[in-house]
DNA sequence: GTCTATAGCTGGATAGAC
DNA sequence: GTCTATCCAGCTATAGAC
């Protein structure tokens, strides 16, 4: 009857991924998901069946939301470089937007490790592996770059863009960050991070 | 009777502690932290009052054990180049024994962000950012590295150090490291960030 | 101190009326 | 499709015997 009453399927899907992602999975209810949607638990079991199943398609996309950036922009074609730049500007821009994402992802995964079968199945890990090699090589051959493995350079770029979003609650807690100030540093990272990883592989 | 049998109050302990870090808050439940202690819930309860306060006497260690070492290190009388070696060292030793300890720290902080200030209360953090910051302004004055402000070196560092460790499971699960691969990963990478950091502020 | 028993609640899931 | 009512399992916490 309008467009701020979607259907109950989409606001229980809305609710759910508030909840599991800042309660992650055992600390949620879906008493509660139920609540915040405007419905009841059985609304919620009559759409997903179990909270497991909703947990799952819940995490299955925020988990691709993660990585299909990166995995997008290495399958593209340019100098390492200027991928370099495109992955860390576009991981900061979307963490700004998504805070919390990689610590709910990074945590489900630890205490349910065989999920990530379930989140990376759609996802050409062993392409873009390969086609990310086979660059590092060639440029490492014409003397651009020294050599890295592929999975360790990705690993060091990530490390620079993710991690200040999960110690978050640090920064902003002990460490005298605000959001503001967070949200700037953040900014800069965008430049710094590249700059960091560049002059660590470039000969 | 034996060094074997240590006193009920200390199994529950170390049972709480392999129950929370895995697990979390929400996911444990004192039914199986006295079970695995070879006690019952009462005796929990008995010791320890609540669940929150057996929780929180395992976070609050965990915690200090988390940061005690950076502080430590930064607290003594060394070039800045020693230090930044230092911590990494020590830090990247502590967490091959304890790979669990970040995503348990900064998942339940996510989850709950005021734990933060029982868990730093006895850090003197502010002592520790000021000497930092002293020592960067004098090492940047002296010509020897450009400046940055204390907590972004520390973010720096400890990004590149502890990621490793969050990201594990896709590491083992996706990236093809095993158990073996990712611990003499991490050796080499104690070399290795130490350069790639300082690199970043040399002049 | 250590146990059993149980209170009292909340969780997920299902049955059945409409 | 949507709701109410209800079942049953699991949880924390406490009471009380020994």
């Amino acid at each position: 009857m309008s467009v701020v009453k979607k259907n109950i399927e989409e606001m229980i899907l809305a609710s759910a991924r508030r909840h599991f992602s800042r309660k992650g999975f055992a600390g949620a209810s879906l008493q509660e998901i139920a609540k915040e949607a405007g419905t009841t638990k059985s609304m919620v079991n009559y759409y997903y069946r179990s909270k497991e199943k909703l947990f799952d398609s819940i995490f299955l996309s925020e988990f691709r939301n993660l990585f299909s950036s990166i995995a997008g922009v290495l399958l593209e074609e340019a100098p390492l470089e200027k991928k370099l730049e495109q992955i860390v500007s576009l991981d900061i821009d979307k963490l700004l937007g998504m805070p919390g994402l990689p610590v709910f992802i990074l945590s489900e995964l630890h205490r349910n490790p065989e999920m990530i079968f379930k989140g990376m199945e759609n996802i050409p890990v062993n392409r873009v592996l390969t086609k990310l090699e086979k660059q590092i090589k060639e440029e490492s051959l014409r003397g651009i770059i020294r050599y890295i493995s592929a999975r360790e350079l990705i690993l060091n770029i990530q490390a620079m863009t993710i991690f200040p979003f999960l110690a978050k609650p640090i920064l902003t807690g002990k460490l005298g960050f605000t959001e503001k100030s967070f949200n700037s540093l953040m900014q800069k990272k965008k430049k710094e991070v590249v700059t960091m990883i560049w002059n660590s592989i470039k000969k």
